[in-house]
DNA sequence: GCCGAGTACCTTGCATCACAAAGTACCTTA
DNA sequence: TAAGGTACTTTGTGATGCAAGGTACTCGGC
């Protein structure tokens, strides 16, 4: 009986990795929107651009998470033929998913301001136990 | 039939509120511990500090997710006889906990870069096209 | 003593969502 | 036509935020 190789983790487990997928959520939303917000992209492009960003996410969330958009009516598509291989998907952010978009920027700003205030008040009483 | 009152919000609706719990979620982990980390505080205490810094946690929220980290080891608590109400659970972080904390520390830092990356990279391109 | 108000903690049920894994379909090359 | 690469899709599972409702303790007025 292997130890070591590939076992599941138990459920509720709390570890570093899980954290940072919580940590995550949400986010991801955001930025896909914003490299679309730039022009048109296909699944593959925005796979590449996350993962240079070293936001890292697999096909299983990004094709869900782009049908979600697309059904909200955030973003549009076009299939587009390719040289090399099957067709793409080409996105594009239609007017409510950029003041979506917006909205979802003035969200960021304003919590990472709110996390840093929590950070910063816990260095603050760091250096005051010193 | 009412339209307007309280109407439950259809499934797979997609709206900035929703947008904002989403990008919320896992951070707000982050941030309990880290209050934590400055010394014994009971659940009050923490929905006090996290409203003040304008991030909007409820009961129904807040006491699961102790009670998560607590069954991770990630925390301990104390009862404290109150001279005003029922007793409270006074939490603290242990020596694994602040391990944790340590990592979800780099990883925020980490997640913020890779944002603003994706951000600055769309504002940049926004004023190339001016 | 009893009751209402305030405080504090807990539980249930639902909707959402990231992800792994497996599947479908198209194209090129040999 | 077979193999391999590319691209999009679907299914099932586990985690989790949250609304709503519940339990339990204390104090003060009656």
């Amino acid at each position: 009986m292997t130890l070591i190789h590939h076992h599941p983790k138990p459920a509720n487990s709390m570890n570093i990795e899980n954290a940072q997928v919580q940590m995550r959520k949400g986010i991801l939303e955001f930025c896909i929107l914003h490299i679309i917000s730039r022009g048109e992209v296909y699944a593959s492009d925005m796979l590449e651009e996350l993962t240079s960003a070293r936001i890292m996410v697999v096909e299983g969330t990004l094709y869900p998470l782009l049908t979600r958009l697309k059904n909200s009516g955030l973003l549009d598509y076009k299939w587009v033929e390719s040289s090399s291989g099957p067709p793409r998907k080409y996105y594009v952010i239609t007017d409510t998913g950029q003041e979506f978009l917006d909205g979802m920027q003035i969200t960021w700003v304003e919590l990472s301001e709110s996390v840093n205030t929590i950070i910063h008040k816990s260095e603050a009483l760091k250096k005051t136990s010193l």
